[in-house]
DNA sequence: AAGCTTGGCAACCGCCTAAAA
DNA sequence: TTTTTAGGCGGTTGCCAAGCT
């Protein structure tokens, strides 16, 4: 039971804006700011509802707004912006500064969505459509990973934003200009099943003590990767043990590795944060080996794939399939750079298809090239994903 | 050339949330 | 503490242009 909506009133205006409306609007803006965005109408002079003005401001006429063709990078971060946050557009809008949230909306509902529908993958869940994977009730064997995978750094990526954001009311109280971010709606979803960082930073506190008390819940929790990661041969690796563990998943920090990054966002930091799968690619390998795949090292393509198609440099496939990024794998990164994100994923999908093609999904024993393309790319995908967050700008409303 | 279909996009609508009263 | 209201968000609609028959 909303409001009513606020252009009841009679002989308002509605449809498409006429020039001289915009610059009206603009010209009244650019004097007085928009202030009250009901009362502005009035004061500029528009027959229009305070609520259509604001739209048109921020969709149309705002003057920071880039128009046109949406780039492969710009297409690249939607994509895996998406992944991870859904359809969560005003938080996606926050990566891509100079795009509205209901262009990139709407450039998802008529491109980028359809785009990967047509490439098998399913455009909410972006996974493929017709999961080799299965398992017996239907249920892909790695989503339930990954799904948790993403409910972690998301919930991990809150508290980073939370902690910077109070960092900064702290250092800067007296600062009127700083703008304030929205506070974050509750995630991850309520099936996580342990804490959140929600929970973590209970509102009701000071900004100080919250600030204090997201440093100490982070600190926790780095100190948990590296700790675990001694003894690990340098790949620092950590299931969320303790009072944050995760059932499923399992990600893993490296000091010395380089993220792989298509997106410019980030340049030079030495930790990243990486999907591991340790805990999901083990219980897949599992999968697999109960299925008659031997070990991982009977996985071929997945090798190659990490060889070959992303440049990894990987460490023991045989005992859990680690792998890391090293600074040899930087050529990936210019790789990725000039080819983008979006088309290497996305081609090698459509390749797939295409080799597999007539026969369709091998899906009885030919599924160890499905099942490790699959893990592939998840890794590959939610790796880039994370390394785009990771790298987004400090400020960033992501949540 | 005319009619129809499809795709793209601007704008609207309804709901939610937080702040103000 | 409760109610009201402005601002914000995501879903949806409807118009228009381009392409097709």
């Amino acid at each position: 039971m909303g409001r009513s909506p606020c252009c009841d009133k009679v002989g308002l205006k509605k449809g498409p804006w006429t020039p001289e409306e915009d610059q009206k609007l603009l010209a009244y803006i650019e004097e007085h700011g928009h202030g009250s965005w009901r009362a502005l109408p009035s004061k500029a002079g528009l027959q229009r509802c305070g609520k259509s003005c604001r739209l048109r401001w921020i969709n149309y006429l705002r003057p920071d707004i880039k128009r046109g063709k949406f780039s492969l990078q710009e297409e690249q971060t939607i994509i895996q912006l998406h992944a991870l946050l859904g359809n969560r557009w005003s938080a996606i809008a926050t990566h891509l500064p100079k795009r509205t949230d209901n262009e990139i909306k709407n450039y998802w509902n008529t491109h980028l969505k359809k785009r990967l529908a047509k490439m098998g993958i399913d455009p909410v869940t972006h996974k493929p459509k017709n999961d080799a994977l299965l398992t017996g009730d239907g249920q892909p064997k790695c989503a339930a990973n990954l799904s948790h995978i993403a409910q972690w750094e998301s919930a991990r990526l809150e508290a980073e934003a939370r902690l910077v954001r109070e960092s900064r009311l702290r250092n800067n109280n007296s600062h009127s200009s700083l703008q304030q971010l929205p506070n974050p709606p509750c995630f991850p979803p309520s099936s996580s099943s342990t804490s959140t960082s929600a929970q973590l930073l209970p509102n009701s506190d000071s900004p100080a003590a919250m600030a204090s008390r997201s440093l100490e819940a982070l600190k926790a929790w780095n100190n948990g990767w590296s700790k675990s990661a001694e003894g690990t041969g340098g790949i620092l690796t950590r299931g969320i043990g303790g009072d944050l563990e995760s059932p499923t998943s399992t990600l893993t920090f490296s000091e010395n590795v380089l993220p792989v990054m298509a997106t410019g966002c980030g340049e030079g930091e030495n930790s990243a944060a990486m999907i591991e799968f340790v805990g999901s690619s083990s219980s897949c390998e599992r999968e697999w080996k109960e299925e008659g795949f031997g070990n991982s090292s009977q996985l071929p393509e997945y090798k190659e794939g990490f060889e070959n198609s992303m440049s990894f440099t990987s460490h023991d496939m045989t005992l859990s399939i680690e792998a890391t990024w090293t600074a040899e794998s930087l050529r990936t990164k210019e790789a990725i750079a000039e080819e983008g994100f979006t088309n290497l994923l996305l081609n090698n999908k459509v390749e797939r298809s295409q080799s597999e093609g007539g026969g369709g999904e091998d899906s009885e024993n030919g599924s160890g090239s499905a099942a490790s393309d699959y893990y592939e790319d998840n890794k590959n995908y939610w790796n880039s994903i994370l390394n785009l967050v990771n790298s987004s700008p400090s400020n960033s409303s992501i949540f």
